[in-house]
DNA sequence: AGCTACTCCTGGTAGC
DNA sequence: TGCTACCAGGAGTAGC
């Protein structure tokens, strides 16, 4: 599931083959990948601008776009869990799960593929208004041991839950989220305003090199999904700590790893490294 | 405020 | 072999 360090690989990776390119056609397979836009509308407000710049927000990819050198919107693509964007010479056949392609000058074009088919290209005019609510990026400066300390405990909330919470912090995934509580030695369920600021501060410390490292990875890559855009996998799934380490030995204490559900989520842990769940206790009614 | 359930989707797999 | 049933999961939404 492409999570923050997938998203800023294929960021990094595209980002030389499209910045410049002008966008001289589309091609849209799959309607609701362009969120409610018609294929028409899109293509008007897309063919004939410049891509300015590639960068990512959260687990979002924006392309600048701009006409005759004025801001002319942005695209806004998220990959979901299968989205896959790949630059390649015009005539590619990228396959049946290919959605939407742009074709581009220079005898190029951008395939967004996407097999379950829940992410997005967007256009926008707004960019506010194509983000939804996001907390602060996890490597950038206002993330500090302090503000994670004290939003976790403003909230009354499972931290797994609320470490999936794009609006809390933007960028972590299930299987992130599970690997940094392995690091830091937190319970899943753990309740957020129970942490204390030296065990908020190595959760801190947990997101801040899980999320570095695996960039440095270029990502993990455990089944046919994710790929980068020049179609290689990611390495960091070798690091796993506890996702999809179900009944293997912890590399902590050999303890072997549990799987539970947790908001509806597949959730790894080492109940010997990672201490005990809040009672649920006066949570509920209060 | 915070929880669960449901929705969107398909490929893979377990069970028969 | 071939069928059905079910699962994974990011994020939005509805309802309690």
């Amino acid at each position: 599931m492409p999570e923050l360090p997938e998203v800023e690989t294929v960021v990094r990776l595209v980002r030389p083959k499209l910045v410049g390119r002008t966008i001289e056609g589309v091609h849209v397979s799959w309607l609701r990948s362009l969120g409610g836009s018609s294929r028409r509308a899109f293509e008007a407000a897309v063919v004939g601008t410049r891509v300015r710049a590639v960068w990512r927000r959260a687990k979002f990819l924006v392309f600048d776009l701009e006409r005759e050198g004025e801001v002319a919107g942005w695209l806004v693509g998220h990959l979901r869990m299968t989205g896959r964007f790949h630059v390649e010479p015009r005539g590619f056949e990228a396959g049946p799960h290919e959605r939407v392609r742009l074709d581009l000058d220079r005898g190029r074009s951008l395939h967004f593929i996407d097999v379950r088919k829940f992410g997005r290209l967007v256009f926008a005019t707004d960019l506010e208004e194509a983000f939804p609510a996001l907390g602060p990026e996890p490597l950038g400066e206002e993330f500090t041991a302090r503000s994670l300390h004290a939003g976790l405990s403003e909230r009354r909330r499972l931290l797994k839950p609320l470490l999936l919470d794009q609006s809390f912090v933007a960028g972590l995934g299930n299987i992130y989220v599970d690997e940094c509580l392995h690091l830091c030695g937190l319970h899943p369920e753990r309740r957020s305003d129970r942490v204390s600021a030296a065990d908020a501060g190595r959760l801190h410390a947990a997101i801040q090199s899980v999320l570095s490292e695996a960039i440095e990875r270029e990502g993990s890559s455990f089944d046919t999904f994710y790929r980068t855009p020049e179609g290689k996998p990611g390495s960091y799934q070798h690091q796993f700590r506890v996702y999809g380490r179900t009944g293997r030995a912890c590399r902590t204490c050999g303890d072997p790893i549990r799987r539970i559900v947790v908001a509806q989520r597949g959730t790894h842990f080492c109940p010997r490294c990672q201490g005990r769940a809040s009672p649920r206790t006066r949570t509920a009614r209060g």
